[in-house]
DNA sequence: GTCTCACTCCCCGTTTTAGGGGATGGTGAG
DNA sequence: CTCACCATCCCCTAAAACGGGGAGTGAGAC
């Protein structure tokens, strides 16, 4: 490859983000082009000069970098971020991924684990350690196998169900839909019966499950 | 290490199982235990001695391997098991994922990438093809940024929702958590107003959102 | 000591759902 | 040509939820 692959850093520890530097300095297809002490920093620096990944710190003063993820990427939808810290519960995990963040990985790893992950970014792939790749993948396990109960819906009871889900009233989904409020009923009935559960809320809450 | 990793292949084209095999024998800390061709082979044969780690194909003929990896995740709950398979779609992966497997490799990869996931599920991780974690990631993005709106709920308000979802209605759920039927109210009411949603039906709805 | 806030309960009247029926026409499979 | 299944609509009664109030206690914050 001959174009260098731009990176920016974003960690308030100065003696790590110091550290960081030094070690992608010495990495010929990487260039560093830009640290960021504070997550207000970054998005005022990153979007001037956009890099093609961005290695984030979790614990910054002010603005978590979680936030800051979600605020990037609403300005540079295509910018890779990849989480660097030494957080490794599941709900900072999943708040940086749904954040937007492409990579996830514990400070603890060795600095080579960050080459090959900005690497791997780059060529579309997403760098998670070990553990971390693990905590993700158990929260499909707790979600559980699909039931396959919401897909044999009929299209309309389909239709019903999500319209159910965003709260509105049966009479509400019969105009959408240009039915009686009654025949919505009957859907429900049928949703209800198919998905053996006793109330629409309980459709909902299942819906939830079986998607995702 | 001193005893070795058991582990399983189950694959119904031959000359790729006995490929695999082959692989397997060359490495020190692995031994290959049983081989199987089918999915309904696979649940006769390895609850009888069950190995550390199964490797999964996903075609096969009759009982499709994601179902097999549901069953014997029922029986074997402990059991972890490996995809290895050409499809990419992100369909089949959430579905081999919810249904129990710890990791998924597709089979283009190297052999060595296949000795390296057992050693990695051996150790807590998660191995996955660079492009499935990607795929994985994906699926959280597309859920968007978490609202924070369910998580500023008092404990009493989470508890009622969470029942809610259940298909609880306010009576059941006062019975369950020894207070009035009239105080679950409030508390709906509360959820309503703080989730800013109009009906219990979308407070569930939302919930689903904002987890996961 | 006041103030906020979670937790608890209550009332009234109105709207929405649930439960359990029945009914029509259309369409595609066997 | 049935039979199953979908989409559509209707009736009645009873149960549940909604809207919008009020109100008391105890804990912790300031």
């Amino acid at each position: 490859m001959n174009t260098k692959k731009t990176v920016a850093v974003v960690e308030d520890d100065r003696r790590l983000r110091e550290k960081l530097v030094e070690v992608l300095q010495n990495i010929k297809d990487i260039e560093c082009i830009a640290t960021c002490s504070s997550a207000e920093e970054a998005l005022k620096v990153i979007p001037l000069r956009p890099p093609d990944v961005v290695l984030m710190d979790i614990k910054l003063p002010g603005m978590s970098g979680i936030q800051c993820v979600a605020e990037l990427k609403k300005i540079l939808p295509k910018l890779q971020v990849i989480m660097v810290t030494i957080y490794e519960d599941s709900e900072r995990i999943f708040k940086a991924l749904k954040a937007g963040a492409s990579g996830y990985l514990v400070k603890s790893g060795p600095p080579e684990q960050l080459i090959e992950a900005i690497r791997d970014v780059f060529t579309g792939g997403s760098p998670m350690s070990s553990h971390i790749a693990r905590k993700v993948v158990q929260h499909f396990h707790l979600i559980g196998p699909s039931t396959e109960e919401a897909n044999n819906l009929s299209p309309r009871e389909q239709q019903v169900l999500t319209l159910l889900a965003s709260g509105y009233i049966y009479k509400e989904i019969g105009d959408q839909l240009h039915i009686g409020a009654e025949t919505v009923r009957t859907y429900v009935k049928n949703i209800c019966y198919k998905m053996h559960v006793r109330s629409r809320v309980e459709a909902v809450a299942k819906l939830r499950k079986d998607s995702y």
